[in-house]
DNA sequence: GCCCAGGTATAAA
DNA sequence: TTTATACATGGG
């Protein structure tokens, strides 16, 4: 919760001073969004139905056209400066040396609370695919089926994506995946996909919840349950450390989070502990 | 031309 | 339950 003293109006334009944890170039660039890009020192973007345009300069956040009463309905959530990371971070023990690497690779990311429904879909177009190419396909989607706005286009709701034809996501790129937005889009609709369920579960209920649509399974669920839903207790760590003990992630030195992974880092960062408390099932059973 | 990407469905062991 | 393979597409 951001202090009333620390927001300043100027020239329509809302400043917060005296922000921590908070870096622009990682929160909109580690893989947990992919509809906002940098313009010089400015990160622009689409964000539940409007347009989110901010740049940092020291400890001070600027968020262009913007009032209070707007950040505290909206972007003070959305951008998760409503989360206390001081005492996350002071939360995790000292000693333990992958915390502390995963919380200095991760350190400036803020999970954002962005609308479940486009992670959703973003994480089901994120399979087996690269960030560049991500971006391009969500773009496409937001194009063709999305409503125009002065800032450019919505992401597109159930509605709109449940009576999308294959032929048509072809076009967009999707691949193979053009098959699950329909099905699950038209189960959203129904109410067989139920975001309130998802909203009043756990974190493992979540998972397993959303693992049981097709086209999601482990890797999308976390992420979907985290970076659409708020569940900061749904990463399977278990399945993670395999994974980087494995060698799967290249940016990885000594099994740690790093570079690019920046951004499950500090997934890993809040989900370590009490992966550890929990007898290391990893959130299964 | 080649490898591979923030994986998953499916079949087979 | 774990392991192998196909999958659409284009970024680098």
């Amino acid at each position: 919760m951001i202090k009333k003293s620390d927001l300043v109006a100027v020239n329509g334009d809302l400043e917060i001073k005296n922000v921590r944890y908070f870096d622009p170039d990682l929160i909109f660039d580690c893989g947990q969004c992919f509809r906002f890009e940098k313009y010089g020192n400015v990160w622009k973007g689409i964000a539940l139905g409007e347009e989110l345009a901010l740049e940092k300069d020291g400890d001070t956040v600027r968020i262009f056209n913007c009032d209070e009463k707007k950040f505290r309905e909206k972007w003070e959530y959305y951008l998760g400066l409503a989360d206390d990371y001081d005492a996350i971070r002071s939360s995790f023990p000292a000693e333990d040396c992958y915390l502390l690497d995963a919380m200095e690779a991760g350190k400036g990311i803020r999970i954002l609370h962005q609308d479940g429904f486009e992670v959703l879909i973003s994480f089901i177009i994120s399979q087996n695919n690269n960030i560049a190419r991500i971006k391009k396909c969500i773009s496409r989607v937001c194009e063709r089926y999305g409503k125009r706005t002065d800032a450019g286009y919505l992401f597109p709701d159930p509605e709109t994506l449940a009576c999308a034809e294959r032929e048509e996501l072809k076009e967009l790129g999707l691949g193979y995946r053009d098959e699950y937005i329909p099905a699950i889009s038209r189960a959203v609709l129904s109410g067989e996909f139920s975001f309130d369920y998802i909203e009043k579960s756990d974190g493992n209920a979540a998972l397993k919840y959303l693992a049981g649509f097709k086209g999601i399974g482990p890797k999308v669920a976390s992420c979907v349950a985290l970076f659409g839903f708020g569940k900061f207790d749904a990463f399977p760590v278990d399945v993670w450390i395999k994974r980087i003990l494995d060698g799967h992630y290249p940016g990885m030195k000594d099994g740690r989070y790093f570079g690019k992974y920046a951004g499950i880092a500090q997934q890993y960062m809040f989900y370590y502990e009490r992966w550890k408390n929990s007898g290391n099932d990893g959130g299964k059973k």
